[in-house]
RNA sequence: GAGCCUGUAGCGUAGUCUGGAUAACGCGGCAGCCUUCUAAGCUGUAGAUCGGGGGUUCAAAUCCCUCCAGGCUCACCA
């Protein structure tokens, strides 16, 4: 918001547009060095003279007006220095005026629609989905912020070989046990035993081929296994998402309603044209530098992109999405690729709307994961793992006694942790999970954001002052007060870029640093003790720091804690 | 064979879209800081030919070309 007060001044001085201007300026790689920098070099081809001589003349035309304080030449930099009085001001009364609100964007009419994680139901979740989960959710929070109405979906993978293959083995081997763990888990060993059985009895393969054709044929003995199974593994799949701290899903799509479906689209576009048939009788499909693609089988059944085809333009009857996300993983690059061009193909207009948010494969140190042989890390193991290292973390910290105040507090900790850390990569990077070394609770972590909010909280809870804005701003004139003071007043433009570009990693990265530039602050900055008209402003200060990561959290899916 | 993604201190990452000031941060090293609002914290310090090579530019981690390494993918699996 300085940044325009500086290209005013700048406009009456040079020959440049605003908008080349705002493509120029910058922020100084170090705070010594002003707030905002105007490069001399665009000026210097055109003037025919050595940048360092432009930065030294403009110096001298431009008088500090407004909040520009100050005007320095620094080589071919022209450095402006804001008056921290001023900008302080600004910034932390906007935040008191407007709390939970601060970055907020405007209520608009435009809806985003997000799948995720879309598991099959064969099996418990693992570390991937939670990986799609923590970003899924995260990026929904990040546009509801931003003043757009979220719907977030889910597709259930509800059917094919994959299931049959655990039904089969549960009613080989399950003697009509119901679950005596957690129900997806319950499910998913019997497509692990599935496996094992298959390896020296090839037989079952087929065995399970046929009992998919009598699900198909909708066998009455059939269908009552397969929803007694998938009941269980939505039963369990809940869990994981309550314990996750996923927001309701607003709609679930399921595989099962709609695979054959999308069959009439692909006729429609075969008459107009758009599709041919091959000499099987297929319907195929030349993207040309994307390939050929089968979109009908020679004997007229769906393939796995004629419901995704038909899924796309289900959710914009459903919701008339102004955009449509789907947070699916870089394996699936291509699928989508292809997917869009076919919905572009067939004149779809909201085909250009679509966007595959695509994230990195997750791999073990000793390679990759593989379900079928059981190297996977299981999402509620790990959640579980994670909450009891923080219940010893607290142990070793601190005296609570209450076991109930234990037990929520290592939860929101090891939750947090978690998900800090799925989040704090750019999506499209593979990285190595190690379940020892990985997950820490110092540093940059979850835990380190979660604690400086805890330090923020306990000064406000211990004063019995009124807060408001009304205070001598000039008083905050420490570095470290004007460093923190000038972070919070970037998060709303923080804000933006991460919904602009999908990434929750953008705010780990601010909530960070912003959360070190507090903990600095309090340091060496004492609130409570300090002499009376210091402590009311430094209280502004720790409340609009408390507002703003809180909001940071909020936007990464973590909980707060008062204490920890 | 082709396409896409990744390669930055011992380790893990940000920065690459939109080229600019001494390449930023965490872990781990080393040296310090708890009678003061919770030390899951803070301060200082060492540590990098930004995968290699070429090119464009006044200026390249960033743009272009090429090579190397890893990952993903390339019509009737989902």
């Amino acid at each position: 918001m300085f940044e325009e007060e500086v290209i005013k001044v700048l406009r009456k001085k040079v020959e440049l547009k605003p908008e080349e201007i705002k493509r120029v300026v910058e922020i100084p790689p170090d705070p010594e060095l002003g707030d905002i920098a105007f490069p001399c070099f665009i000026l210097s081809k055109e003037l025919k003279k050595n940048p360092n001589q432009i930065s030294k003349e403009l110096e001298q035309e431009i008088k500090p007006t407004g909040v520009i304080e100050r005007v320095q030449a620094c080589g071919p930099y022209l450095n402006f220095y804001l008056n921290n009085e001023e900008v302080s001001k600004i910034i932390l009364k906007e935040i008191i005026k407007k709390k939970e609100d601060y970055g907020k964007g405007e209520k608009n009419n435009k809806v985003v629609v997000i799948e995720f994680p879309a598991p099959n139901t064969n099996k418990p979740l693992h570390l991937g989905h939670l990986r799609n989960m923590a970003l899924g959710e995260s990026v929904s929070r990040i546009y509801e912020f931003l003043g757009y109405t979220v719907k977030r979906v889910n597709l259930y993978n509800d059917r094919g070989i994959h299931i049959c293959k655990s039904m089969l083995a549960y009613k080989k081997w399950g003697k009509n046990k119901e679950p005596n763990k957690k129900p997806d888990h319950f499910v998913g060993d019997y497509y692990v035993l599935f496996a094992r059985k298959a390896e020296k009895n090839p037989e079952l393969l087929e065995k399970a081929q046929e009992m998919l054709k009598k699900w198909e044929q909708k066998d009455k003995e059939v269908r009552a296994l397969w929803k007694k199974m998938n009941s269980w593994a939505y039963k369990g799949f809940n869990e994981t998402f309550k314990k996750f701290g996923l927001k309701k899903y607003d709609k679930n799509y399921y595989e099962s309603k709609i695979y054959t479906k999308g069959k009439k689209i692909i006729l429609n576009g075969l008459k107009r044209g758009l599709f041919e048939k091959d000499e099987t009788g297929a319907v195929i499909v030349d993207l040309k530098e994307l390939g050929k693609k089968v979109l009908l089988r020679s004997d007229g059944t769906s393939v796995y992109i004629t419901q995704d085809i038909y899924l796309a333009k289900k959710k914009y009857d459903d919701f008339k999405f102004n955009k449509s996300i789907y947070v699916v993983g870089n394996e699936q690059i291509h699928h989508f690729k292809v997917l869009f061009k076919i919905l572009e193909l067939l004149g779809f207009k909201f085909a250009k709307n679509c966007y595959h948010l695509s994230y990195g494969m997750i791999e073990l140190p000793e390679g990759k994961m593989k379900s079928r042989e059981g190297k996977v890390v299981d999402a509620d193991d790990i959640i579980n793992k994670m909450i009891e290292l923080a219940e010893k973390e607290i142990k070793k910290r601190r005296t609570i006694k209450k076991s109930e105040k234990i037990k929520e507090l290592s939860k929101k900790i090891g939750v947090g942790a978690l998900k800090y850390y799925l989040l704090h990569f750019s999506a499209e990077k593979n990285f190595v999970f190690n379940p020892e070394k990985s997950i820490s609770f110092e540093g940059e972590t979850g835990p380190y954001l979660m604690y400086s909010l805890v330090r923020a909280k306990r000064i406000l809870e211990k004063n019995n002052e009124k807060i408001n804005s009304r205070i001598n701003f000039e008083l905050l004139n420490t570095k470290d007060e004007i460093l923190l003071i000038k972070k919070l007043g970037e998060y709303p433009r923080i804000v933006k870029k991460a919904g602009k570009t999908y990434s929750p990693h953008i705010i780990c990265e601010y909530a960070f640093n912003l959360a070190n530039l507090f903990n600095a602050f309090y340091e060496k900055n004492p609130v409570l003790n300090a002499e009376k008209k210091v402590r009311k402003a430094r209280l502004v200060l720790v409340q609009s720091y408390k507002l703003v990561m809180s909001s940071c959290l909020t936007l990464l899916g973590i909980k707060e804690v008062k204490e920890m």
